[in-house]
DNA sequence: TTGCGTGCAAAGGTTTTGCATGGCA
DNA sequence: TGCCATGCAAAACCTTTGCACGCAA
């Protein structure tokens, strides 16, 4: 059973505190460094492990380092799906009972279960397209 | 314009020979040596990203390092879906009318346009689902 | 001949681990 | 009093980079 510590409930705080924007465990290291709470980098691994094993985080494989998301999905029974911008590099959660279609058509006809946990859609949010339309193509 | 080297050459085969089960670049290394083609690191990091680029490869994330799938889509115009099972650790390639409806979906009804090339969703495989059904929970 | 490709080793990062110490229960 | 958690530094990895040399065009 996992201790109530200060280092676990700082640094649940500040994943949360960045909202829809992932964090790296250096920069939330800093993060917290910064607000006078010195913490060590391998216990925000470790507590970041956790809380991705728990639900509390997702843990989503970004080009050269992991990154960690809040989730504050009360149960996280339903599971939710990632969309992750490659530009702005935010991610939202979305729960939409279309994708429950695309799951049960995968299990029936392509014979894969999906699991929501490990999985990240990546692409261009909306603010992010319009913006890359306006300054034209590059 | 990319050069027709003996590396290049051997590190797609190799590559080609895992089929539908993504290698690391150490590994293929590794392979390579054993088949008494002596070929630099570095070297095959540098075909990787370049088959890559060239849409021969996927390039997809895994835990703890990069893991590249070989792509035999004659023209890739279209895009591919992965389907990486996180216990076999196969990779499959789907292409499905079905999911265009996803896409635009996705994109109408909540401002997001998935880029497939950087897509990969994770699950259970038909077979490894039936495997773990058979030998129980744990 | 030209200049991209290769190999090696070093550098740069990220993540994990060992161990003594500290703090929750 | 038990044990888990923490910090630090070292270790282990993965990936990229600089540079001299080799080889395809």
């Amino acid at each position: 059973m996992p201790y109530a510590t200060k280092q676990r409930q700082a640094v649940l705080e500040a994943l949360a505190r960045r909202g829809d924007r992932p964090a790296s465990a250096r920069s939330l290291t800093e993060d917290l460094r910064a607000k006078g709470f010195p913490v060590g980098l391998a216990t925000v691994y470790r507590q970041l492990d956790r809380l991705a094993e728990t639900g509390q985080a997702h843990k989503v494989a970004a080009g050269g380092g992991t990154l960690y998301q809040y989730c504050a999905h009360p149960a996280a029974e339903e599971g939710c799906l990632l969309l992750r911008c490659h530009r702005c590099g935010r991610v939202e959660h979305l729960e939409c009972v279309r994708l429950h279609g695309l799951y049960s058509h995968l299990a029936e006809e392509h014979d894969f279960q999906v699991d929501l946990s490990q999985t990240v859609l990546t692409g261009l949010c909306g603010p992010c397209a319009r913006e890359e339309a306006g300054y034209g193509e590059r």
